[in-house]
DNA sequence: CTTGTACCCTGACCGC
DNA sequence: TGCGGTCAGGGTACAA
């Protein structure tokens, strides 16, 4: 469900909540969002009694720093979502909560995923070191510059808007912005990689970076089913200028937006104003 | 190596 | 009201 600035707006609700709290109960009510190394029963019995640190982010993973150096990553992918409270939030709203991890405040932390294709999974730093290694860069870093996304762009065939949403590529950009990018950047989402010139990287890292922090700023993008911690909701919907607006007029030349099919996800662009 | 496809899972929505 | 098809802010395993 959430890229980057969703992610990151999560943590930025999470954090002064979670940080110095120490996790003194896990229920896990799906066992199948526990990933591995760990099972259901593993997980708790490893995770109980630990301090949280405080809550960072990476890509679109959520990292609870623990005492003792390991790290609790949570993927939220595409429906996950956190509530905290001292009671059950709303039964209606929470129909799947996976997990209750119980602090020592008296709250608990509820993750609920309708889907179940998110989950929880508890590493030595070692092994999130190795992880994280694999990840590309931090794009609203001030040092990520122009060149860095000429360097992952430059080599490849794949369609350029697939190349953005790849991980190893680019940390954080998922099927929103990468269509809202590259609309800002007049850059065609078919075209290969490889063939964007420096004037098209350039003008897609700028918009790139400026579309993740004016989404942040908004905190995220809400629609469907994304809500931030305890229900907060973002507002950058109303900022998005093509994607899930099939059929509707571009706002800056007034030709239809299309819908495209690239690796399986939909693609919004306006085909006049993207080459 | 790179790239594309299937798959994980549930629920909302649309046309008939 | 029911039913089938399509789609959904992601990532990974596997095949070609």
């Amino acid at each position: 469900m959430p890229e980057l600035p969703e992610v990151e707006t999560i943590r930025r609700d999470l954090n002064p909540e979670l940080a110095g709290r120490v996790v003194t109960g896990v229920a896990i009510q799906q066992a199948d969002i526990v990933l591995p190394p760990d099972d259901a029963t593993s997980f708790g019995q490893r995770l109980e009694g630990r301090r949280i640190l405080g809550v960072g982010r990476r890509a679109k993973y959520l990292l609870f720093h623990l005492e003792g150096g390991s790290v609790l990553q949570v993927q939220l992918r595409m429906t996950g979502r956190f509530a905290l409270g001292r009671t059950e939030p709303d039964p209606v709203e929470f129909r799947h909560i996976a997990a209750r991890l119980r602090l020592d405040d008296g709250r608990t932390l509820f993750y609920d995923d309708v889907r179940r294709l998110g989950g929880l999974r508890l590493l030595e730093s070692r092994e999130w070191e190795r992880q994280e290694a694999g990840l590309g860069p931090e794009p609203l870093e001030p040092g990520y510059r122009a060149v860095d996304l000429e360097r992952a762009l430059a080599t490849t065939r794949a369609p350029v808007k697939n190349a953005l949403m790849d991980q190893r590529r680019v940390a954080g950009v998922g099927n929103i912005y990468a269509s809202e990018a590259l609309f800002r950047a007049g850059v065609d989402p078919r075209r290969p990689g490889r063939d964007l010139d420096r004037a098209d990287l350039k003008r897609l890292h700028r918009a790139v970076r400026q579309v993740l922090r004016e989404a942040l700023r908004d905190a995220g993008t809400s629609f469907r089913n994304y809500r931030a911690v305890n229900g907060r909701s973002g507002s950058f919907q109303t900022s998005l200028r093509v994607y899930g607006r099939q059929g509707e007029p571009c706002r800056r030349c007034g030709s239809p937006i299309e819908r495209i099919v690239q690796a399986g996800r939909s693609t919004f662009y306006c085909p006049s104003c993207q080459h």
